[in-house]
DNA sequence: CGGCTTTGACCAGCGC
DNA sequence: GCGCTGGTCAAAGCCG
């Protein structure tokens, strides 16, 4: 079913280092599906089987016992045979069913990559538009207060004209030196400017070159909590992680751990670990930045997903001229995980929060419970959790998670979860029971996020310079593009 | 010896 | 202006 992915442009799917079952699963229901000789396998092998049995049911019937050894178990008795015919009948009904799901997955999909491209077609046209009219309202005075202006904290602060949160990152790896921590209110914005414009030129990665009014500029801003149980210290999410720092976050005395991304040289993804004081057992990762290197497959489920996550709300919280987020839009928006997502727009970073240590429709515990704007979403179908949900049960040591009927571990370990014919009125049935294969749920979260975060997608963040019209308006692309997965 | 963790210090934002 | 707080740095120590 996942055959024509190379050509819908999820190029996560394709690649080499993504999970080598999936793509051995993908060979099979390609087998299957096409009528090219390789299909025939199938057919021809059980057909060979069965003459071999018939030969051999002939050869003892007249040889006698010698050739016992020869059918290797297989014994040749009618019964058999005819159990095998009806093996046969079952499995070419399988194939043709998998073939008719395929066909209308195909489709499906056909018609959201197209609207995807079409919108964001219409995107890159009204950024276009944006920009010109900004630059014409613009002064140069306030663009140069456009990153600094307001109350982001100090990393970001430190961005450049450039406006790319990297900057941080590339000053601390690339030359301590240049970082003085002398800055002194005598340090005027000149001399700032300066100073950041010079480090600017010694930037390793071109990519970060961005302008600061850009999604990908606030991309780092926006933070995806991540709230499970867990006795490990830390959940394994497939990246490789530095510990940096450790505090003692007011009111809650088990200590918060600040993690970077150690993957790739400069990678400004950071992560933050600490447990619920009210439960210990409780532990809420946040993540921060999107990865500027390819990830590995264990580390693709929940990267796309805090990306996409992360897209859901800076295009919220970018939606609206006033910064105010909508929640309207966002509960389009974030439907798919509603019942465990909590947006905070009041917070100094907006957050989405991702409570997966609950199954029920009920008000999460938000970390931020003493901010009045916490975003609840209403309950709704919940898929995207349960990818979450499937992803972290695959990739982490999680103890206490509590999943849902139809997509828990348990309907994992069935290697192949026979699929139910497609109907149009239950996409999301089809869709949870795709999902309950472990291997094929990874993937499906790349290509969701490929999908809603677009330029957030790990893979094409090696190219950033095609963020920005992919993610400079990601509130068209989710809301209608997660309308069309849905309710297409 | 290189990578990682620990931990005290530093810095900036924010509220009073 | 001052104190509190969150976030980060970087030296020191640990470990394989």
């Amino acid at each position: 079913m996942i055959v024509m992915f190379p050509t819908l442009g999820f190029p996560n799917l394709c690649s080499s280092d993504h999970n080598p079952t999936v793509l051995a699963e993908l060979d099979f229901l390609s087998v299957a599906n096409n009528s090219s000789p390789q299909p025939l396998h199938t057919n021809q092998i059980s057909s060979h089987h069965l003459h071999v049995n018939t030969g051999l049911q002939l050869l003892t019937s007249n040889a006698g016992s010698d050739h016992s050894k020869m059918d290797d178990g297989t014994s040749s008795k009618p019964e058999n045979k005819r159990a095998k015919i009806t093996e046969l009948a079952q499995l070419k009904e399988d194939l043709g069913r998998m073939n008719s799901e395929n066909q209308k997955l195909k489709e499906m999909l056909s018609h959201v990559s197209s609207n995807y491209a079409n919108l964001q077609t219409q995107v890159t046209a009204l950024l276009q538009q944006q920009r010109t009219e900004q630059e014409v309202k613009v002064k140069p005075e306030e663009r140069n207060h456009g990153v600094d202006g307001g109350t982001v904290p100090r990393q970001f602060h430190d961005l450049g004209p450039s406006g790319t949160a990297e900057v941080d990152d590339q000053i601390s790896n690339s030359s301590s030196g240049e970082r003085t921590r002398s800055n002194t209110p005598s340090n005027n914005k000149n001399d700032k400017d300066k100073k950041e414009t010079d480090l600017d030129t010694e930037k390793l990665n071109p990519s970060n070159t961005t302008d600061p009014s850009t999604p990908e500029a606030t991309m780092r801003k926006a933070r995806v909590s991540v709230r499970a149980r867990s006795e490990a210290p830390m959940i394994s999410d497939g990246c490789q992680w530095r510990k940096y720092g450790q505090k003692i976050a007011k009111g809650n005395p088990c200590p918060r751990a600040y993690y970077r991304c150690t993957m790739a040289v400069g990678c400004p993804v950071r992560k933050q670990v600490q447990r619920c004081a009210e439960d210990r057992t409780i532990l809420t990762t946040t993540y921060e930045g999107t990865h500027n290197h390819p990830l590995p497959p264990a580390a693709m489920a929940m990267a796309s997903t805090t990306a996409a996550a992360a897209s859901m709300l800076l295009s919220g919280s970018m939606s609206s001229v006033d910064g105010i987020m909508n929640p309207n839009l966002l509960t389009r928006a974030i439907l798919p995980c509603s019942n465990m997502a909590t947006l905070s727009a009041s917070a100094p970073f907006p957050t989405v929060t991702l409570d997966l240590t609950h199954n029920q429709y009920h008000r999460p515990q938000t970390p931020f419970p003493s901010q009045p704007q916490n975003f609840v979403i209403a309950p709704a179908q919940a898929q995207l959790p349960q990818l979450i949900t499937q992803s972290l049960y695959n990739q982490s040591k999680f103890s206490g998670f509590q999943l849902s009927h139809d997509v828990g571990p348990n309907n994992s370990q069935s290697p192949r979860p026979s699929l139910q014919p497609y109907q149009q009125v239950s996409l999301a049935d089809t869709v949870s029971t795709i999902t309950a294969d472990p291997n094929f749920t990874a993937a499906l979260v790349t290509a969701i996020s490929s999908i809603i975060g677009g330029a957030n997608s790990p893979s094409n963040n090696a190219n950033n310079s095609n963020n920005i019209n992919s993610s400079s308006n990601p509130n068209v692309i989710n809301s209608a593009t997660i309308s069309s997965f849905l309710g297409n």
